[in-house]
DNA sequence: GCCAACGTTGGC
DNA sequence: GCCAACGTTGGC
């Protein structure tokens, strides 16, 4: 079992929009980076628990859990010559682009970058470090078990 | 909207 | 296979 974080940009699809689709799952789309492609085609496991982050946007962090629901995929967008994720190079019998779905779990309080950067428990955080782009990256069990810390407070002072 | 830090492309 | 130029990401 397996931690990750996974970012999403919420004008794309935000944690609500994820609890709002069918049987809430989605397929995590348009990934157009090889090592975030090797995470999820090669890595990531069915049940495996990521956290769910909004990026690219005014207030980016933690917003929510997510489970992996599937094995990994190709990503049925490279296929689409009218959509901005198609990839050319892409046939059904030979997929560049891999992916998985994921399942909403639970919505959970807003923990910010500022805040995740104030405990030094996280610092050697993937998503913290300094020019990192990655948008999905392994997260540590002690991680993972510090962040489960953090969420069952209500509020922090 | 700036820009640092990466990732990718393509000429050589 | 090097590396300059270009493109992208994403926090600020």
């Amino acid at each position: 079992m397996q931690y990750w974080l996974m970012k999403s940009e919420p004008g794309e699809v935000s944690i609500d929009d994820l609890q709002n689709m069918p049987e809430q799952k989605v397929e995590w789309f348009g990934i157009r980076n090889y090592q975030a492609r090797n995470f999820m085609r090669d890595q990531m496991k069915i049940g495996d628990l990521a956290i769910f982050w909004h990026s690219s946007c005014k207030e980016p962090g933690i917003y929510g859990i997510v489970e992996i629901c599937s094995d990994a995929h190709p990503d049925s967008l490279q296929f689409d010559p009218n959509s901005d994720y198609y990839e050319p190079k892409s046939t059904t019998d030979k997929a560049v682009w891999w992916c998985v779905d994921v399942k909403f779990i639970k919505k959970t309080r807003y923990i910010s970058i500022q805040e995740l950067r104030t405990y030094p428990e996280l610092e050697e955080m993937r998503v913290l470090q300094k020019g990192n782009r990655l948008s999905i990256t392994p997260v540590t069990d002690k991680e993972w078990q510090f962040i489960g810390k953090l969420l069952d407070q209500k509020i922090k002072s």
